[in-house]
DNA sequence: CGGCTGTAACTGGTCCGACCAGTGGACTAG
DNA sequence: CTAGTCCACTGGTCGGACCAGTTACAGCCG
């Protein structure tokens, strides 16, 4: 187990960077949770032992991740926020503006992890659930008259449902984070498609397929729809030669 | 189109966020690239019109986020990075340690990926990338001769060479970083295995299977045992009435 | 003439002290 | 008990200062 001494190249470490290491510490830890406050940027200083531009430069970087909230003159200071997706779909955004990541990868792992998500709910859910699904169903078709945004809320609540379902949040996260960086990116495009109550009907009409194989206790069956579904819904938005990739997810 | 006037909440925007949008946009642009730089802190001060302590904050913010870098001494100034997943794979870890993911919902969720990763790729994968995949698996079995963190190494050559294949980034980042997770979780249990060598053996044995399914062209045999396989491997680590649920991620 | 070295001009990291607009709670007057 | 005032304190920004380290260049040596 002793093997040779693999040294390390060290390079110098940020006063700002231990800052921000210890409060995630805490944070991870459980010593500090949402909700909670951190100390004034002066008491900070007092406490870290660094001058309040370090202090403030290690509360900037926490803030940016998310983590913290400063407001200016609220004397609780700092305020710990709960988690929330929107600083990991600011860096999916990122990555999709440069091309790092496709339009069509995004939308291949949402056919991937939906898909996924709607077998093991179909193995797993309870009548009260199934109940629960044909609600959010009821809930889209009252959405289509209001407007789009409506629809792709009632839409939203769905795929919650089925995550939820499927008893792995971090498949509903996932979903969650990737449906909105897609969104994001065409939201413009679908809100100038003429169609859009047509395409919201066929939608809808396309998810309560999806429940009658869940129901039906199909969950094979459920998934390769809901997948077909997904790809006919956005294979408009993506180049064509990488529709094949996508295509190759559909059946199994 | 003309709804009644929402008003938004108005909320003051500091300097050094108008410093980082305006980064930001110049790199969305295209006006910067990566690998070029940006000026110095005391040049930025004179064309932003501001403190040096705004610029810094700035620059931590777009630092943090993988932006850019700043090295001391520097004379040609911070570098503008090439865009990489390392800060969405940061936040992701961030999620994980927060949102209280048990064990099976991380093992789940690589369940799932990494079967429709198999099942894409052997749909997708040229002669090439089939040879690929069985020099990860020479070099597995040599590596269990060395010790299981080379094993470990070795087993994640292999599923980065499938995520490749199937064409996907961020199947690869979500498994990488779930992996990770996972690892770190119960690193310390598979290490004091006593039979750790029958252990990699067999999971060798297992990914030669996958393999050969693959080159078989049999996707969907190919997922359900690498599903399998992570699930014989993990399930030792999950209690008993979470078991149920990832036993039911392994059929299709 | 080429290679090495020492230096000087810069860089980023950190500190200090100051001012301002705004917040929120305590305190007071009704 | 309520309504209004006030003040201590907050975060945001500024300017200046010092330090250690890097880099490029000029000048020295071989």
């Amino acid at each position: 187990m002793t093997k040779n001494p693999r040294f390390q190249p060290v390079q110098p470490v940020r006063a700002y960077q231990r800052i921000v290491e210890q409060v995630e510490e805490a944070l991870a830890r459980g010593d500090l949770a949402p909700g909670q406050r951190l100390p004034s940027e002066r008491e900070l200083v007092a406490q870290f032992a660094v001058s309040r531009s370090t202090v403030r430069e290690a509360l900037r970087v926490l803030e940016s991740n998310g983590v913290v909230r400063s407001r200016p003159g609220d004397p609780n200071g700092p305020e710990i926020l709960p988690f929330s997706q929107t600083a990991l779909r600011k860096q999916m955004v990122r990555l999709a503006r440069v091309d790092e990541l496709t339009l069509s990868e995004l939308i291949g792992f949402r056919m991937i992890m939906d898909g996924a998500a709607i077998q093991v709910a179909s193995r797993l859910r309870t009548p009260e659930e199934l109940a629960e699904m044909e609600e959010t169903l009821v809930a889209m078709r009252a959405a289509i008259d209001v407007d789009f945004e409506a629809f792709s809320e009632a839409d939203l609540a769905f795929h919650d449902v089925i995550a939820r379902i499927s008893r792995n949040s971090l498949i509903q996260t996932c979903n969650d984070v990737v449906r909105g960086v897609v969104l994001t990116l065409i939201s413009d495009k679908i809100a100038h498609a003429q169609n859009s109550r047509a395409l919201m009907l066929e939608s809808l009409q396309h998810h309560a397929e999806v429940v009658k194989a869940i129901r039906a206790g199909d969950g094979h069956a459920a998934a390769r729809l809901a997948r077909q579904n997904m790809y006919d819904y956005y294979a408009g938005y993506v180049p064509e030669p990488e529709r094949e990739t996508l295509r190759a997810l559909i059946d199994d």
